[in-house]
RNA sequence: GCCGGAGUGGUGGAAUUGGUAGACACAAGGGACUUAAAAUCCCUCGUUGGCAACAGCGUACCGGUUCGAGUCCGGUCUCCGGCACCA
């Protein structure tokens, strides 16, 4: 055995033995209970950073863990491989955007490898390959088929520098989420999938994610953004139309003194005249800049009070919520009341505050609302409202509803703020849509049989803009699968969000090289033969037990996956509705304060630290500086820290490496300890020392602190923090005889299976010096004796009137009488009492005395 | 603005059900070993007063409940994250 710890010897051995056992090959096996551990999958960027380092540290001590505790573990990993990157790489360098990926593929895994990550490679994907997005085509046209995709003309949000269109999710406060530069909004025919179908579904069983964090939950609610209220029709004044609007406050119709349109509604069109101002108008559509209205001169109808008000187009006005127009009741809805401001509209008040008193019949004709100063959102009194006048605003607008459905004025909805996603890319790094567009036939799916549509290796890269699939001949051209004649390809490719909507489920199916064995394919039925030998791996597998990633997809990728795994559950092929049981979503690393980024020059090379401190140090400092989810400040001197505890394991195994190693010095189990640590309760014996049953003691308690710690949503730190006090104690122990040997030998064994999930290759090192055999990856998580973990004595605090004035060492087993009399009997405290009237002694068994005393 | 989350030593962080605030680590200071340094080991380490035993203060701030509050309740401030003209 060396002296001294060398990390670049042992890492790289163990991660050999590994692979060639392959030890972490998973087997689809029914009668085992499974687990299935996944971390959200990189994009192939060039080389990992410190984010994945901590993420898939986070991932394999949870899959190490569980393993040990005797689950049949999945966990695999793959790549998000399609993306704009690789494109622009193909522009800048001329490298072929496959070329580039699987590059940086072939590196990042070598890369995660090195961290000596428990990974079944076997199942590893990547999207960019025709086996993967060949399933992208399928369930596109699953969803063609039954009206979840579809075709639509509609204003999208641009990216000028990324040259495509983004979905809603990927607009940042108005600029695109990978450039950073301004989105423009243009009119563009897009591919759609109906994810608004399951709007409904996804929000109502988010209240059953009991496993993932209440943040996540609260902001795919906010996303969806449901919301109910009443449309009402507003007649046009000279006109037989009538504009629908919709509103969630039906009790402040009377409050109504304009009517707004979204300058996209079909009739602002018609109803300006004014084309150039109108597009004026349209120029700030949706921009949060100041509101900007135009007025159509054309009145309409409150149907309410029969009273004409005017009919404005308002740059505010969103065509894609609701009806495209609202009432505006400036006195009770701020936009409302800055617009009406602007324009010197006028202001009625329709609803008092409830301890208002009610203003009288004078004042409430003029309207009342011009002496405001901003708009009165609450609710309240309903005032100057005909019949409904004097009602509180909840059960108006309970009223008023009914009243406008039974005149067949309008009717009581629901609206969501959740779009369809929009997937249409004018990107070639992508899945090409499987459709063909035929002057015949017009639209026509690629039939199933002729799947994978195939991306085309033979295109150029310009960067001038336009799909590059667009000049590939080969590509482009193509027969009509319905009636032979001459027909186009569809050049735009999908979002690489359909990529990662599906992957955790391809994971159960891929089995090795090529081989899919995908049950879900035509006439397939998961479910034909249940007590087969070789059960549906989809059933078996999913959904995930353990999902780690960061919190940035908290609304992309995670709604789109609950998306996804619902249409997937609506084509027979699984039975279960959420992919994600529990989520954990760890914080950023950040150093100096900030995240780490090229830009702010802070970045840590993961390379550097593993080839200086090794893989085992790097976990192990990202696990225990922070807790999972909160952000995780980097320290060099933080590191050096960990690499110190290491060698100091590795020092105690030294120095006792002669006595350890004897093989037939098999550790005691924990039985035979247990009746020599109870030898030790009788004073006279002297079968084991006080020192040795101390560090016996202290083995059996972290066992137990670890092993809960672990379980309490994978607090590492603190389950770290607890191998260092056994470490601690060991340090200070000085084996005598063989007794104390023993115990030296149990409490080291512990300390590495405990460890071993945090840093795998010095623990199976260290395991194989100690005398065995086995990989240490495949012994069972030990257990821990009650009986050895309780303190025969504990440290009583003794309070009076709740400030301590004293510590009284104690048999734990004293009655609540005994430990009363002794507080009171301790020297110091009766000093503290002195003349003081005891009024009441309040007894924590096993914790503390409080003593009350008066005058 | 709305919805979340968080404020604890010089620093990262502990304190699991209301019961010893500061585990564990980093930094700092002192010491041992060494010709010297590195490495390692030992000691000190919230703050104020005191040689000391000890005492006072202390978990963003103010107040409350309680024998007892970092933890529960009410209010205030600050920071972070998400959403943001969704009618």
């Amino acid at each position: 055995m060396e002296e001294r710890f060398d990390h670049r010897n042992i890492e790289p051995k163990w991660q050999k033995y590994w692979q060639e056992r392959r030890l972490y090959k998973t087997i689809t096996d029914k009668s085992a209970k499974k687990f299935y551990c996944l971390e959200m999958f990189p994009y192939p960027s060039g080389k990992i950073h410190m984010g994945h380092v901590r993420n898939y540290a986070i991932g394999d001590v949870i899959a190490r863990y569980k393993r040990m505790q005797g689950y049949n573990v999945l966990h695999p990993m793959g790549w998000d491989a399609f993306g704009m990157p690789a494109e622009n790489a193909a522009i800048k360098h001329g490298v072929h955007p496959s070329k580039w990926t699987h590059e940086n593929i072939s590196y990042m895994k070598s890369q995660l490898n090195k961290l000596g990550l428990s990974y079944d490679w076997d199942r590893e994907v990547a999207t960019c390959t025709p086996e993967y997005y060949k399933w992208n085509q399928w369930f596109f046209i699953k969803m063609l088929q039954k009206g979840l995709a579809y075709k639509k003309t509609s204003y999208v949000n641009w990216c000028r520098s990324c040259a495509t269109v983004l979905a809603n999710e990927q607009v940042i406060e108005e600029k695109c989420w990978r450039c950073d530069s301004t989105v423009v909004q243009k009119e563009l025919e897009q591919w759609f999938l109906k994810i608004t179908h399951y709007a409904e579904e996804l929000l109502s069983s988010s209240d059953e994610l009991t496993g993932w964090p209440e943040k996540v939950v609260i902001m795919q609610k906010n996303w969806i953004g449901k919301s109910q209220g009443l449309e009402v029709d507003f007649r046009i004044d000279g006109m037989a139309e009538s504009i629908r609007i919709f509103t969630t406050r039906p009790d402040t119709l009377f409050g109504a003194t304009f009517l707004c349109l979204s300058p996209k509604h079909p009739l602002s069109g018609r109803l300006v005249s004014d084309k150039a101002e109108l597009e004026k108008i349209i120029a700030h559509y949706g921009k949060e800049d100041e509101k900007a209205g135009l007025n159509t001169g054309h009145f309409c109808i409150n149907p309410m009070n029969n009273e004409k008000i005017p009919i404005y187009v308002a740059n505010f006005v969103l065509m894609e919520y609701g009806t495209g127009a609202i009432m505006s009741v400036p006195a009770h809805d701020q936009r409302d009341f800055d617009f009406a401001k602007k324009y010197n509209l006028p202001i009625r008040v329709a609803i008092i505050p409830p301890t208002q008193p009610s203003p009288s019949r004078g004042e409430g004709e003029g309207g009342g609302g011009s002496a405001l100063s901003q708009a009165f959102e609450e609710d309240g009194i309903l005032v100057d409202s005909g019949s409904f006048t004097g009602l509180k605003s909840s059960d108006a607008q309970a009223t008023i509803a009914e009243f406008v459905e039974g005149k067949g004025l309008g009717k009581r909805v629901i609206n969501y703020k959740l779009r369809d996603w929009g997937i249409s890319r004018q990107r070639y790094w992508g899945t090409p849509i499987p459709v063909v567009y035929c002057d015949v036939c017009g639209i026509v799916p690629v039939p199933e049989e002729d799947l994978p549509v195939i991306l085309p290796e033979d295109v150029k890269f310009t960067g001038t803009g336009g799909s590059p699939l667009l000049e590939s001949e080969s590509f482009l051209h193509t027969t009509c699968p319905s009636c032979g004649g001459k027909a186009r390809r569809e050049t735009d490719t999908m979002d690489t969000f359909v990529d990662s909507s599906w992957y955790f489920i391809a994971y159960c199916l891929k089995q090795g090289n090529g081989d899919w064995g995908f049950g879900i394919s035509e006439k397939n039925n998961p479910d034909t033969s249940p007590e087969s030998l070789t059960p549906n791996p989809l059933n078996y597998w999913m959904p995930v037990d353990q999902y780690v990633g960061g919190v940035e997809h908290a609304v992309l990728h995670l709604l789109y996956s609950r998306f996804f795994t619902r249409v997937i559950r609506d084509l027979g092929l699984i039975s279960y509705s959420e992919p994600f049981r529990n989520l954990l979503t760890q914080g950023m690393v950040i150093k100096d304060g900030a995240k780490m980024s090229k830009s702010k020059g802070n970045v840590v090379d993961p390379d550097y630290l593993i080839e200086r401190y090794g893989s085992d140090t790097s976990r192990l400092f990202s696990l225990f500086a922070a807790p999972p989810e909160r952000d995780l400040e980097w320290s060099d001197k933080g590191v050096e820290g960990a690499y110190r505890f290491l060698n100091r394991i590795w020092a105690i195994v030294y120095k006792n490496r002669n006595a350890l190693c004897v093989k037939g010095n098999e550790s005691k189990d924990s039985n035979e300890l247990w009746v020599m640590g109870n030898g030790l309760k009788d004073e006279n014996s002297s079968r084991i020392t006080h020192h040795a049953s101390r560090l016996l003691r202290k083995t059996h308690q972290t066992i137990k602190k670890v092993t809960t710690d672990i379980e309490r949503e994978y607090h590492f730190n603190t389950a770290i923090a607890a191998l260092m006090e056994l470490v601690n104690e060991m340090n200070s122990f000085e084996p005598g005889d063989s007794k104390d040997m023993q115990i030296m030998k149990f409490a080291i064994e512990n300390t590495l299976l405990l460890l071993s999930p945090f840093t795998p290759h010095i623990t199976e090192e260290l395991w194989a010096h100690i005398g065995h055999d086995a990989s240490i990856s495949e012994k069972s998580w030990p257990a821990w004796d009650e009986e050895l973990v309780r303190e025969e004595e504990i440290e009583l605090v003794i309070q009076v009137n709740g400030k301590l004035r004293g510590k009284l060492m104690i048999p734990c087993d004293l009655t609540e009488e005994e430990i009363k009399a002794r507080a009171l009997g301790d020297r110091k405290i009766t000093e503290v009492i002195g003349a003081k009237k005891v009024r009441k002694v309040i007894v924590i068994k096993g914790r503390l005395v409080n003593i009350v005393i008066g005058e």
